[in-house]
Formats: C-alpha cells, structure tokens, sequence
DNA sequence: TATATATTTCAACAAACGTTGAAAGCATGA
DNA sequence: TCATGCTTTCAACGTTTGTTGAAATATATA
C-alpha cells in the first residue's frame, strides 16, 4: 500500500518531467558532441525513459533538437531586449554609449544568476555549435535570434551615425564571435593560460569581453573621412 | 595502342593524385557537415575512388579527419610566425606595435592569394568545425597551433606589460573567436546585412577585424592602476 | 620475361542507427 | 465499473555505417 502509493506519487511526477528530463538529456548530449554522434538510446537512457518516448514527445531527431534550441532562446532574447530598452531610456534622447549597447548585449547572458544552474551552461555550448555550423545555423539562429540581433544593430546604427554598414555588421560578427567561442566553453584557454583562466567560468570572462568589444566597435566604426 | 597509352598515362597520373583526391573530397565534405554526418562512401564517391581507398591510405575515419587537419596547419603557422619575426624585427629594439601583432596573426591567412585557391576556404571552416568543438578541439588546436599561439602571446606580453594575465587571455579568445566565426562562413552575416556582406569573402572583412581587435587588446590590457 | 611489391577492387561482415505499429498500462470522467 | 484517451513499453523493421580479408590488377625490380 505505502509501495503503491509512493509508487504512484513517483509515477505522476516522473511522467509530468518527462518531457524535461528528455530535453535536459538532449541538451547535454547535444551540446558536448553535436547532433550527429549522438544516438537517441543514449538520450532516453540519460533520461531514464523508454527509447520510443522522444519520439512520441516530439517527433523525428532534428525536430528534438530544435526544441532544445528553441527552449531557451526567448529568454535570452527578453533579457537582451529589456537591458537594450532600459539603456535606451536612461540615455535618451541622446543614443546610449557603445559601452551601454555591448553591455545589455552580454551582461544578462554571462553575469546572470541563471548561468550557475544546471543546462544553461550546455546550452550555451549548444548556441555556440549552431552559430559556427552551416546546417544549422542558417535556419535556427536565423529565425530565434536574428530579430533581436536586428534591434541591437539599429541602436548601434544610431549611436555610430558616420559608420559604414559594412564595418559595423563585420564588427558585429567580431563581437558575436568572441561571445561563441566564450560559449563553447573548449577549454582550449584553460591549456593556454596554464590554468589562470576557466572557460566555463564565463562570468569572469564578462568585464574583458565588453572592454574588448566596445572599444572594437569604436575603433572600427569611426567615421572614414580621412581620404 | 593509343587508348592504352593515354589510358596509362591517365592512371598513373591519376593514382598519384588519388591520396590527394581523397583529402580534398574529404575536406570539403567535413567541412561543411562535420565528422560525423559524412560517409566514406561520400568522401570515396566525391574523390572518385573505390570506398576501401582511403582506409588503405589513412586507416579509420579519425586519422582520416586528423591528415586532412594536418595538411595546411604547417603553412598557416610558417606564415604567420614569419610575419611575426618581420614586424618584431622592425620594431627592434622597441617592441612591435598591438596593431603589427593584430596584423601578423591576420594578414597571411586572410588576405594571401592562396584563399582564392580551391580548399583553402572549406579548410578554414573545417578549422572553425575544430576550434568550436569540444572533441576536436583539445586534441588538434592544442597539437597543431599552441605552439604557434604561445609565441604571440610572448610577443603580445612584452608589447603589454603591464597587462593583467586573465585579461590578455581572454583577450586572445576575443580575437581567435573573431576569427573563428568569419572562418565558419555560414552565411549568417550575408542574411543580417541583407547581402552588403558577404561572408565567403574573407580579405574585404580584413581590415575591420585588424581594426577591432587591435583597439579591443589595447583597451582590455591597458593597465588597471585607477583603484 | 619472371618475381616481388604496391595499389585497387570487390563483396560482405557485424553493429548500430532512427523510426514505428501494435500492445500494454494508466488516469480520468461518466 | 466500464469506457475513453493519453502515455509508455516492447519488439522489430529496413537502412546505413565503418571496416576488412581476399582477390585482382598494376608497377617496379632483376
């Protein structure tokens, strides 16, 4: 009886996080060794569930791991949105700082209280994979992410008034870059540094990375008039 | 008489050819997929060799991947440290400027003549492939170009010396992620500037990356005595 | 031309893959 | 209690995968 019923209780709690445990699994696996080499029995064995159930939850493997992606990504794109409006009012009328932009760009991501619970880490690995592979790339942070990135780019358009497009969408894909490969969190600049700096340590990394990139963005996007 | 000399004349030039086919077939197909989503079917099918070819010359598909990795590390690395030596030496006894070690590290592979050259534009994806994933990537980047990055973090320490460790690092990463993402070429940028950039083109994006990332190293590695 | 070595082809192996129909289990409401 | 619909399990399907011995061919050596 006390079986049956703790049995139950188990039962109807593992059942409604289900669909979770599966995602979590998928992410993990995901974001260590990509799409390909991961198998789903893996995936159901890591979330302790039957190899059939992905698949009732969400159909084919690539459908998976667009929810996986898709899970995350308009939280990151309210915090962004929200730190990019509020750096736009506390400025206005005049444009915010380039300093401001690449801060509501990257501090609710890598400061964020968020990033030390469980999954966020992997995911951003994940977003990391999909923004540097064609296949995925083109289709998923182009639908989850390119309409926000747009705003930012309009803001940094008005806060650059004398920039060439050219310079400030490359520039641009600096700053995202730099952001990826801090994502993907290698561990390559562990063995560089000799161990002074921890990859997955991403909050450390914060102050650097705005420091770089918005004097990057300055630089590289001042007026030309010098010919 | 005549087919059969043309016809040996073409085999034995093409079995020269053959380890150098499948390397190319090879680089392509992995650099724009991965490692795991490319068959050695495909990679025989597109070298236009029988499929037990490349296990006889390469054994498994891991060696396979590491000897097309391989084959233009060496060239990458000879030209930039040559580059490096250069502007070290024209600096002498002072050292070089951050924008002449910004240079170094960018020139050779961005703006050479060699990346209108078929292969050199998938193998530069196919480094991005490498340099983002966490499989890959301790095992060759640290094997094949450590080495090479060490001596213009020397270079960079000596041109920043009162430069935090953590911040020149990091720094390193901004740039090597900068340059990572353009590798990559998934055509992201091409959508997001509605077709003002181009992202196969590499050299027309040189001098905004030397741009920002030579203002990002002198600004995050200034020196930090305003406490 | 004969012999030895290197290259290429062929055919097939066992293992692992994603996917699915059908059966079984379970909760909910009549 | 029974019937309904959602969830989970089971077992197996047909493909595709990397890999490899053994045979066949070509090249080099003498």
């Amino acid at each position: 009886m006390n079986e049956q019923e703790s049995s139950r209780v188990e039962n109807s709690g593992e059942r409604i996080d289900r669909k979770a445990r599966i995602l979590d699994a998928a992410e993990a696996l995901f974001s260590e060794r990509g799409f390909d080499s991961v198998t789903l029995r893996e995936i159901a064995k890591k979330a302790d569930v039957d190899l059939a159930l992905p698949n009732y939850y969400f159909g084919r493997k690539p459908e998976l791991f667009e929810a996986v992606f898709q899970r995350r990504a308009k939280l990151i794109n309210d915090w962004r949105l929200a730190a990019l409006d509020k750096a736009i009012k506390a400025a206005s009328p005049a444009p915010p700082s380039i300093r401001a932009i690449m801060e509501s760009y990257l501090k609710p991501i890598l400061t964020g209280a968020h990033i030390t619970q469980p999954g966020w880490r992997e995911y951003y690995a994940l977003v990391a994979y999909v923004n540097n592979s064609t296949v995925w790339g083109s289709k998923l942070m182009s639908n989850f992410f390119d309409p926000m990135v747009a705003r930012f780019l309009e803001a940094l358009r008005l806060s650059l008034p004398d920039a060439d497009e050219q310079d400030l969408l490359w520039s641009y894909q600096c700053l995202s870059g730099a952001l990826t490969l801090a994502f993907a969190q290698t561990g390559r600049i562990d063995r560089l540094s000799g161990g002074v700096c921890k990859s997955t340590d991403l909050s450390s990394a914060y102050e650097t990375i705005v420091e770089f990139c918005s004097a990057g963005f300055t630089s590289a996007c001042r007026s030309k008039t010098h010919a």
